[in-house]
RNA sequence: GCCCGAGUAGCUCAGUUGGUAGAGCAAGCGACUGAAAAUCGCUGUGUCGGUGGUUCGAAUCCGCCCUCGGGCA
């Protein structure tokens, strides 16, 4: 669909999903290949490689200077993808919390999740209270910010800086097509993914042996194609559980897009198979 | 044709001496401030194969029928 108005007018495509920034990804995240781009100007593609972590906070100062460049140079920068929070940093901006300290990054995430909890209770017992005690991602969070900067998370995030969605004319759209439709080619994906070599993109990655919790790492599909091909599970298995993982995924998707996008951005429900022009009608309304 | 086993949630199966059901997985709903394709919270899902009987009461006991396995002819 973008590759439809960017054939009307002069345009970058600029990505906007949390795993098609890696390189190490190109079949597997479902980057489009440079056949597929049509010559039309991609940003923000592929560009990271995967021993290092993108952030939202990082993506978003990516995407600020790319749409900049791409108005400088009179082009339409059309963001595509699926992170919610990555577009909501971009917008609204985010806590200006500095760098943490690696070391202390390391240590936390090598902690069990409670031992982190009960940590966080005693030096931020604010931010504890707010999180559930199980959630590892947000209490290892919580914590690293409180002992690396020494001021709580809550404190940090009562200021964000950054957004541009005050300083930039808008046009959003948000893709809620029929369920049984859209699971249905989340299920055909995986099998045209293993088509295009996905199995041989995972035995690459695999070779650089990097933390299972690098992002790369986590992925949809890279541990359950990892454990067809150690032998731990069968290759249907593999797929089966990988499959799941990405209707799971589509589901989170639905529910961030819904509730989490403002009211009044307009919202599609139809199959979008050949509703192209109509869609860019609600595009140009405005 | 005869004998045996099985039929309970979308799937795999529990279900005590009769008191109209519950686990796992799948699924649905939600949260989301620097890992977000991550992480986490909540919630059910039912003609117990059908039918007739026994009983105050049947997934459970009895009869017949249907379907699927396995065996014997």
């Amino acid at each position: 669909m973008a590759l439809e108005i960017a054939k009307k007018q002069p345009s970058v495509i600029i990505n906007a999903d949390s795993a098609q920034v890696y390189s190490d990804l190109r079949v597997l995240s479902a980057r489009p290949s440079d056949a597929e781009m049509e010559g039309i100007e991609h940003q923000l593609f592929g560009y990271i490689d995967g021993k290092d972590s993108c952030s939202a906070a990082r993506w978003a100062r990516d995407a600020r200077a790319a749409i900049a460049d791409a108005h400088d140079r009179d082009k339409l920068p059309i963001l595509v993808g699926g992170t919610g929070l990555y577009v909501r940093v971009l917008l609204d901006g985010i806590a200006p919390i500095p760098e943490i300290d690696p070391e202390i990054r390391q240590k936390i995430r090598k902690m069990e999740t409670l031992e982190a909890y009960h940590a966080l209770q005693d030096l931020a017992p604010l931010s504890a209270e707010r999180l559930n005690a199980a959630d590892r991602t947000r209490v290892q969070r919580a914590l690293e910010v409180v002992q690396s900067t020494g001021q709580t998370l809550d404190q940090w995030q009562k200021h964000k800086l950054g957004g541009i969605g005050d300083q930039i004319r808008l046009h959003p759209l948000v893709l809620l097509p029929p369920r049984e439709w859209l699971y249905q080619r989340c299920d055909l994906r995986l099998h045209q993914m293993l088509e295009q070599g996905a199995a041989d993109e995972v035995e690459r990655l695999l070779e650089r042996n990097l933390a299972d919790n690098q992002p790369v790492m986590r992925a949809i599909g890279v541990a359950e194609l990892a454990g067809w091909l150690s032998g731990e599970t069968s290759k249907e298995m593999a797929v089966e559980q990988a499959q799941i993982a990405t209707r799971r995924y589509a589901k989170r998707q639905y529910t961030w897009f819904r509730n989490q996008c403002p009211a009044d951005w307009p919202r599609i429900h139809k199959a979008l198979n050949n509703d192209i022009e109509g869609i860019f009608e609600i595009l140009l309304r405005k």
